[in-house]
DNA sequence: CTGTTAGCGCATTCAG
DNA sequence: CTGAATGCGCTAACAG
């Protein structure tokens, strides 16, 4: 036998029958726990499995099986909360039903991340959910076309064939937003935008425009883009708020961005939210301990995490591929000191 | 052909073959680069394997070859800016390299995570590298035995046979915050520590509890414990202030506790640093947004990603398991506002 | 209730 | 330079 780079070998199906003295398909027999196997040879090959600290190879069984019971997830930051949050939702609904979770991350330098997913591919995942960042729709139609499983994409609100969209309700999250503004007294908002990934932005972003828009006297909103990161939403809303003195709420595509604003404003002397109030999206723990704390708009990540996971689940049970469903998700406003 | 649940089958190497007019092995030598190929032969089956959106089948590939170009990272928590950067970064060096990370999440919960790392084991990775957490010295050293592949754990300093350790040098780290704190003129230093993960937990507590006693007159400092979490931080803080009006300082386990400090700090009316100085560890970004900004130990996460990586490369490329080496990774003392 | 045969998709011998 | 056989570890289908 060849041995594996590392040196020891573990054992396998063939010890183990060797050792319990029964041929390898009660072996797999006894593992898949199929009823007609006789209690004495059970327990003999249950011992032997034991004592040889045998676990079966995955990856062999897959092969035949056509099956992994292992779904791909992807997103571009983990460390992100979101998408964190997604990720450890989706962690616990698989391990629930018995499936198990390859994570990987998308990098946008790299080969704008759509290799990394055909990897994921190559790998027996049965299912694919990620966050689509950077793709294009047309891309992703084609993934979901070639991928030979189901594919579930969260947060980006699009029909498209064979994927499963699961996203927040951006014009409702807008309304919330730009109406607890409003009703403040704030007049003319001001919004900081994602730079990075204007595919998904944009659901956003129009969202957001709209609302303001129909809500204040004020037309179009003045925009600055960074990355949604604390630095960016800094300088963005120092040339926001310098191009636009008049402007007394930001709106950040993120709580990093808007966390970012609160320096901003800070550091040009403003008070928040007296002089300029700031709202953030997603709803991440640290927002709670920025001084002020900040408002923001709340996904449920878990709840998206587990529909997530429940598609693909279905998906793979029923046989068919999905098709074009569009998942919406409620948002609710957080209202904290920012505002 | 048995059909996979979802549907489509993806095309095989045969199915290469067929279209290129050629044999499986040809298709094969053209997949890894053998060079005895003729141009026009490698032509067609290039040609071939883009018409048909070919991908080979990474585990058919394994099983053969006995290497997955996998490794696998396990922590509890991706969410912990700690494990998170360390995550990314594993991520990156393994691309680099042509490796793929599988990341899974280790529960507490559910069986301890020492079966989750053997899952990972059964997908087929080539090496693995974690954060122990909650796991014995004993347990890793049972896992690393019967793995049959290279192990390396980030986090704890400890010599387990066949495992690399990298970690951080929490004597060092310990003399960096008392010093600093008894050179601003604090004299009664409090601890928060994690009362989750003991094991883990123990390197750093001992080696603060060592630096304390030395540095300051005061013998054994107070300690309250609590989950390294924001609200728990607060609650253990506030106990610790109770307890000890004297405190004039607080060290937290991680960022996240001693943020859950600065928010006891002005529950309780206290100025920091003023009053009562507050330091972390970990250096994550929001520790720059906190009032005041959080005075922290930054450890290299990017670093000890790319040690952990390498030493796994290292393994698997000399056929050698680890033989209990210990890396150590010197701190760096981050002074911001909060002292 | 248990064993035998066949083959999942691929790479590694060995022949031509 | 290319093809045919063999087997990685496992399960499905069929015998008995």
């Amino acid at each position: 036998m060849r041995e594996r780079l590392s040196g020891i070998d573990r054992p396998t199906i063939v010890d183990v029958a060797k050792v319990a003295d029964v041929s390898r398909q009660t072996v797999s027999r006894v593992l898949s726990d199929h009823p007609r196997v006789a209690p004495a040879t059970r327990r003999r090959v249950e011992e032997a499995i034991e004592n040889l600290g045998y676990r079966p190879n995955r990856m062999a069984r897959a092969l035949v099986t056509r099956t992994s019971l292992t779904f791909g997830f992807a997103a571009v930051d983990m460390r992100n909360s979101h998408f964190g949050d997604t990720c450890s939702g989706m962690q616990s609904a698989a391990r629930e039903h018995g499936y198990y979770l390859v994570v990987t991350e998308l990098d946008f330098d790299d080969d704008r991340g759509m290799g990394t997913l055909e990897t994921l591919l190559t790998l027996g995942v049965d299912g694919v959910a990620f966050f689509p960042s950077f793709f294009a729709d047309k891309e992703i139609e084609l993934f979901a076309a070639t991928s030979g499983c189901p594919v579930v994409m969260i947060g980006r609100e699009a029909k498209i064939p064979n994927v499963v969209s699961i996203a927040m309700d951006e014009d409702r999250a807008a309304d919330l937003v730009v109406g607890h503004l409003v009703d403040t007294g704030k007049r003319r908002i001001g919004i900081l935008m994602n730079e990075m990934f204007p595919e998904v932005v944009h659901g956003r972003f129009v969202a957001l425009q709209r609302a303001v828009t129909e809500r204040t006297e004020v037309g179009n909103p003045p925009v600055e883009a960074g990355h949604p990161k604390i630095q960016q939403g800094r300088n963005a809303t120092k040339k926001l708020l310098t191009k636009h003195p008049d402007v007394d709420a930001v709106i950040g595509f993120n709580d990093t961005m808007a966390m970012g604003a609160l320096l901003a404003c800070h550091d040009l002397g403003l008070r928040v939210p007296e002089d300029v109030a700031v709202v953030g999206y997603d709803g991440i723990s640290f927002g709670a301990i920025t001084n002020p704390p900040l408002t923001t708009i709340v996904q449920d990540s878990i709840g998206m995490a587990d529909a997530a996971f429940k598609a693909l689940l279905a998906a793979v049970q029923n046989g068919t591929p999905p098709d074009g469903e569009v998942v919406s998700w409620q948002p609710e406003l957080l209202t904290r000191g920012s505002t």
